[in-house]
DNA sequence: TTGAAAGCGCTAACAG
DNA sequence: CTGTTAGCGCTTTCAA
């Protein structure tokens, strides 16, 4: 065997027989050398497997190739939603991987943050919420961010999200009757993708003549259910919509353990979809997010940000409506309003309907 | 304002009137200075706010201070218990964190692997596959691995897990009664624990004159889960282990549907816990994972191997039986281990590491 | 017990 | 168009 260290940009420089400059140009892309050189250069750092050092690119001051990814409700107890984090998580990693940069998982949690030693490039915040101090933090060291969800406190810094106002008036127009009463039950503190859908459902629902109520518990035990159930069923609510899978889940449970009949007396459906949803008797119609997508684009305009390429202040993705069994199609099109729902609305947002139900 | 540059090394040195070896070494820790000097430099170094850069000591070939987390099942549609996952994953990049390292998120995906630029220092894989290529492409590049779960391919290589064998004995003597019949009902590719899990069953029931039936499904839609169902019905188990929560839920919902009582005609107890156990109708009685410690022991073992310190090959969490509606107690103890493992521990109780001798 | 000097691998600045 | 040189901030000889 050669020596088993790993070549550096010398040997490649030896090897092509340019100098330590002509190969940092033409592996980096520098616009000063002719094509020939640069081919051969990089045929011979192929050859050898020559991978420049991070590290020592990063001493020069051009940064590690680092990326944070910050989820805001760090403990898993409390989340509502894991399953879509998780795969913005995983998606935001691979995406950031795919362009040679390396995903860090932080905790949302400043005093973790000063133990951080390895310089960011940049980060995403998923989820901000009010005073994000993890948001503070980097902004401070003027390190870039990202988020998705806006950032209660700043609403001009760049952000993404699904588009939540126009998919619940999607979803509603799809499962509710005009006329009928709605009831939101919402869990623990305030998210901004809350806020969007009861906006976007009031407006839906002023339109359509209907009378939107909302629950807030802060815990999901049976008995703090079962009140707002009780109450629900007084006002002869016709549809409960929940925040969350996790709701949802909860809620049909103690719907049908009070006797009350789903969708036959009272339809469900929830804000956010996932897997479980589909574990239940009936199923569950949801608003369908796209973690995917949305971990990819984050990485994408972090990049864009990093780069200095001129970007969209903030991008919206569509939603799918799921229509499952717990709240079958009415069979209604409210209005489909062509959107100025959103003026700042990125003009391919538009939401699909997706039956996966199959009828029993 | 001072120069806003950060202050590296020099003006250390320099504002403490010694040399640069002087401050590294009081810094770092090398055995050669009074301890005068040392604190001296220290308290310089923490008036200037001084960060020494890891850059720059990665460059002289210290590496980075990087771990990587990589998560067996990569893609979350498949993803059955996401919530145990997200939460190794956020401990042990908080405790990763602590020790002055970054943790870096990981596709379990070979081919993103080779774009990773930087440097690690050690790995950490989730639940390893069999001929887990994640594994293999940092054990040659003699990078230290530990996972969670051990390696099926090589048993000897450090690993942790929760001591599944023995928790599903101890869930078993708590929700059956001898004689009784079991049918455990398991999913997709065969992870380590579901070994360990129905080893441990297999010993229980021998014990326990039960009997023991697998029932393997690919997939949870409703008509493979039926099919499985009317077998057990069929030969009278009386009680269904399930591989994790999600089959757990998804088989109480097609029971119900069926109109089989839980947990009247037949109880149901899961091998894996998660918060959707406590959103049914029944509540589904569970073995609960702790899968913060898990996170925080594996990097704990991590940087034992990294310092060269020695430790045990591999090291056990005690797992805690969960009663809840679907399984109640059968009040006996068919067990001749101790019941120190029992239910309904305090649940912030912080689990310490139990060392037992690996399977043999 | 301390300090000076030599790099680690790379890129930016400045010649040729 | 290409090569030489001088560091980036730190640790590690090796000499004082």
């Amino acid at each position: 065997m050669k020596a088993p260290r790993k070549p550096t940009i010398r040997d490649v420089a030896a090897a092509a027989g340019v100098s330590l400059t002509t190969v940092s140009d033409a592996l980096s892309g520098k616009g000063r050398l002719p094509e020939a050189t640069r081919k051969k250069v990089h045929e011979v750092a192929t050859q050898l497997d020559y991978r420049p050092s991070a590290i020592a690119r990063g001493l020069r001051g051009q940064g590690l190739g680092l990326i944070g990814i910050s989820i805001a409700t760090a403990e898993p107890a409390h989340i509502s939603d894991v399953w879509n984090w998780a795969s913005i998580a995983i998606h935001a990693s691979d995406a950031t991987l795919s362009e040679g940069f390396a995903p860090i998982l932080l905790p949302h949690n400043v005093s973790s943050l000063h133990k951080l030693r390895v310089p960011l490039d940049g980060v995403i915040v998923v989820d901000p919420i009010e005073d994000d101090g993890v948001l503070a933090f980097f902004r401070n060291k003027e390190i870039l961010t990202v988020t998705v969800g806006y950032d209660p406190n700043n609403q001009h810094a760049p952000w993404i999200d699904d588009d939540n106002e126009r998919g619940i008036a999607d979803l509603l127009g799809q499962t509710v009757i005009p006329g009928e009463k709605i009831a939101f039950i919402t869990l623990g503190a305030r998210k901004s993708f809350v806020v969007d859908a009861l906006r976007g459902m009031q407006r839906w629902a002023s339109d359509a003549g209907c009378d939107v109520r909302e629950f807030h518990c802060a815990t999901l035990d049976d008995d703090s259910v079962d009140e707002i159930l009780r109450t629900v069923r007084e006002l002869h609510s016709d549809v409960i919509v929940t925040q969350n899978d996790r709701v949802a889940v909860k809620v049909l449970a103690r719907l049908q353990s009070l006797g009350i009949g789903v969708p036959a007396e009272v339809r469900v459906v929830s804000v956010t979809d996932a897997p479980a949803l589909q574990n239940t008797e009936p199923t569950i119609t949801a608003l369908r997010q796209h973690p995917g997508p949305l971990g990819q684009l984050a990485v994408k305009v972090l990049f864009d940000l990093i780069r200095g390429i001129e970007t969209k202040d903030c991008q919206f993705l569509p939603l799918e409506v799921v229509l499952r069994g717990s709240a079958p199609d009415v069979g209604h099109r409210a209005a489909a309003e062509p959107a100025r729902l959103r003026s700042m609305a990125s003009p391919s947002a538009t939401t699909k309907a997706v039956l996966t139900s199959k009828p029993s």
